[in-house]
DNA sequence: CACCGTCAAGTCGCA
DNA sequence: TGCGACTTGACGGTG
């Protein structure tokens, strides 16, 4: 079964947030608080993500801040021997596999050894990360080539040669990625074919910089790139994986989209089904669109899942068109169905209409329902301010949906606090 | 509590 | 030689 996975962060999701600091405040103490806080995240979001069927995920390198910098001199792999255990034994029983992915500021064949070096210290970061968290070699740090520095076959035989010299900790987990910029897919397969290193293909690089034409009798299928990637993988890698993400309309060329958009995915889905192959989205709505895709292309087709989703989306809908909500009601009415594709069409639709005052209020009151036999009168005529203020056009909704999500908080409605009403 | 400049990284194009 | 743009989310100070 194809994996579906996501980057780093989620969004609607309590608890999973993750702090830093800046250099001049980073004492041991202000460290130590501060892994302790993320490393708490990290259990949240991989609690979620096995709650959600997501059984792909990538670990933010800002897990442990400054990890690869001697700002950071405190041994974390010790100090926090037992909490990586424990989320470590997690993603064993939730058989979750995870990925890191290093910077665009991690180049490994610059001229210049001092960046080379950070380069190798922040590899070893990820590699003890890794470590600590227990995971096989089928846990894999994905990186780029680097720069050009106005001479590409001497760049790539400086990586190659930087390469030789890692510790196997870290070769076992490297796989190297076509780039948006420098490093087309035809570049990165003669790399990863020439030294053994797994090649990831990114759809969206790919379509960004495409392998120059002198270099090709005729350019491939995305299909055909993704087969000769494959051949770069050997069992102890795990299934091969693929980078998948969409053009934000509007924005700069390579810009990731908001959400993953259903036609093209499942356009995307069809030529690799029979492949076997796990797909990292890069997206901004994260964990949403890793979640969707899933329902979208699971042979469970558990209707439960979709319910599910509804109770998330639903006040986004409400706000937004109320026949909407209506016909995702009805579509959900048979519980031997599983109509995932027309539920997102409806989602993905309704998402991009701006909500109506009328429409927002009503959804508003729907939510405010849940609190107005208890909330105190002070309350409801804090309520009653934000809502007319909202409704004479003096304010935008968001106040309203703060003072909102304050009362969920506080009144501890489990429906409420998983809805991506207050987030979205 | 909203807002916005700053941070942190390395490369590259342009004065 | 040096500077700004590029990128990203969060910090951290201001109003």
């Amino acid at each position: 079964m194809m994996e579906i996975g996501y980057a780093c962060l989620t969004v609607g999701v309590q608890g999973t947030d993750f702090r830093t600091c800046t250099r001049k405040n980073a004492s041991n103490e202000k460290l130590v608080e501060l892994i302790e806080h993320n490393l708490d995240s990290l259990e949240t979001i991989v609690d979620y993500n096995i709650k959600n069927k997501i059984r792909l995920f990538r670990i933010t390198s800002d897990l442990i801040p400054f990890g690869s910098s001697p700002v950071n001199q405190l041994p974390w792999q010790d100090l926090f021997m037992s909490r990586f255990a424990r989320i470590g034994e997690r993603l064993k029983a939730g058989n979750l596999r995870v990925s890191m992915h290093p910077g665009q500021y991690t180049v490994l064949n610059s001229p210049d050894v001092t960046v080379v070096e950070r380069a190798v210290d922040d590899l070893i970061y990820h590699a003890n990360l890794l470590d600590a968290l227990e995971t096989g070699t089928e846990s894999k740090i994905v990186l780029h080539i680097g720069g050009v520095y106005g001479d590409k076959e001497q760049a790539i035989r400086r990586f190659c040669e930087n390469y030789k010299k890692l510790d196997s900790s870290i070769k076992q987990r490297l796989i190297i990625e076509n780039d948006d910029r420098n490093y087309s897919i035809d570049d990165v397969l003669r790399i990863g074919n020439e030294m053994g290193i797994p090649v990831v293909f990114d759809n969206l690089h790919h379509r960004v910089n495409p392998t120059k034409a002198e270099t090709e009798e005729k350019e491939l299928t995305e299909s055909e790139w993704i087969d000769l990637a494959g051949e770069t993988w050997r069992p102890q890698d795990g299934r091969q994986k693929l980078h998948y993400s969409q053009q934000e309309p509007g924005k700069r060329s390579g810009s990731h989209s908001e959400t993953i958009r259903i036609d093209a995915f499942l356009e995307y889905y069809s030529a690799i089904k029979e492949k076997p192959v796990d797909v990292m989205l890069e997206v901004k709505d994260k964990n949403l669109s890793a979640v969707k895709c899933r329902n979208l292309i699971s042979e469970e087709r558990e209707i439960g899942r979709l319910e599910l989703e509804w109770s998330r989306y639903k006040y986004l809908i409400l706000e937004r068109s109320p026949a909407a909500y209506e016909a995702i009601r009805a579509l959900l009415k048979d519980k031997s169905a599983y109509p995932a594709k027309n539920f997102y069409r409806i989602l993905e639709e309704t998402m991009q209409i701006q909500p109506e005052a009328g429409h927002a209020v009503n959804a508003a009151q729907h939510v405010w329902g849940y609190f107005k036999d208890q909330a105190t009168e002070q309350e409801r005529l804090g309520y009653l301010k934000l809502i007319d203020s909202y409704r004479e056009g003096k304010t935008s909704s968001a106040p309203v949906k703060r003072y909102l999500w304050k009362m969920t908080e506080k009144y501890r409605q489990p429906y409420l606090q998983d809805s991506l009403y207050f987030f979205l």
